[in-house]
DNA sequence: TAAGACTAACCTACCAGTAGGATGGTTGTC
DNA sequence: GACAACCATCCTACTGGTAGGTTAGTCTTA
């Protein structure tokens, strides 16, 4: 792996853990083992390394998309898949959601940084509004109003109890996840 | 009104726009028009000060919650306050919620401002709790599984969606509060 | 030999926090 | 009423430390 990916996810981490404006250039040199020059050298300044990490953000969330609609599982399976791949990366109870800490801290970021990160929620958004559409068509899913609107929805809630589970517990977004896919049961 | 609690207004309004680590004791004193030692006069530590932001905003919370329950009012029109309350919160673009912002920095709050944080964040699912009780006992209501779980719901939706608005815009909020209520009608 | 990766040493600006003192109102005592 | 003791509030001036960022130069590899 080249050094500029490993400074990505070591970013990644940090935005998580910390916040995109509490971790420094010294954070990241000293846990990868490099002078914080030589961070500056890959990304010379922390506004290039944030526009990096919604890029790289984005370009992973893309793949996760294409993947989806690629895989020939039932909606139910797929908005399983979904859920627990969220569910996992806030698992052990110090990492927050990278969407989520980019979200409290949009004061502090570019508006560069602001647009991709609202391309990336809104990749979310379709790709979940696309598994309801064909839920309700199958007749396995049950729902009122719009799919986009309730894709809305459902997106908002699992970011929120993401949110929450940070002082709740992770079973406090199991719950609600637990509750969401009842509410869509028909 | 006294230096302490408009330290502690302030103190919200920059938590809302910056987040707890990014707003430092020069801006609350540049903004007030005093000098940064008397902002440690009346918080020696930020620790200090954030410990009491903490106690201010449960106060706050506590007496909404107490004032609900005093509300000769349906349960519909409870939830709608509640949601217009926390609407009105983010109206502008610029401010996040406040529980949101400090769920986003837990890592760098002390444990002590994390539990009033919980208590805080559970004083509202209580509340929801008992308005969709009512709601539902007076069949003007409809949901599946317990109250106090789909309670858990309603304030994560709500809080996510708050986040959401910071880059989908405040329609995006309304929309999100629009569906939640559609979900709930009998 | 040229480019990419890296470094030590440095800069300025800002951070939280402290020291020590000025101001002005309140309270107790004669 | 006058004086002293006090106390909350505020100030200037400072500390040690860390932030993001720059410079000028070295090492490595194609």
């Amino acid at each position: 792996m080249d050094r500029k990916t490993e400074i990505l996810q070591l970013t990644t981490k940090m935005l998580q853990i910390k916040g995109f404006d509490s971790f420094s250039y010294s954070d990241l040199s000293q846990e990868i083992g490099i002078s914080k020059a030589s961070i500056h050298h890959h990304f010379k300044r922390k506004e290039d390394l944030g526009l990096a990490l919604l890029l790289f953000i984005k370009e992973g969330t893309l793949k996760r998309t294409e993947h989806f609609h690629d895989l020939d599982t039932s909606p139910w399976e797929k908005l399983e898949t979904f859920f627990n791949m969220n569910a996992r990366v806030v698992e052990n109870g110090t990492k927050n959601c990278p969407i989520n800490a980019l979200q409290a801290n949009v004061a502090v970021i570019s508006t560069e940084m602001r647009v991709i990160l609202k391309e990336i929620v809104q990749l979310e958004i379709d790709l979940i509004t696309s598994i309801l559409e064909d839920g309700r068509k199958e007749g396995q899913m049950f729902f009122k109003g719009k799919a986009n609107n309730h894709a809305a929805l459902v997106v908002s809630t699992l970011r929120g109890a993401m949110q929450q589970s940070r002082t709740h517990g992770h079973t406090f977004l199991n719950q609600t996840i637990e509750q969401m896919k009842i509410n869509l049961k028909v």
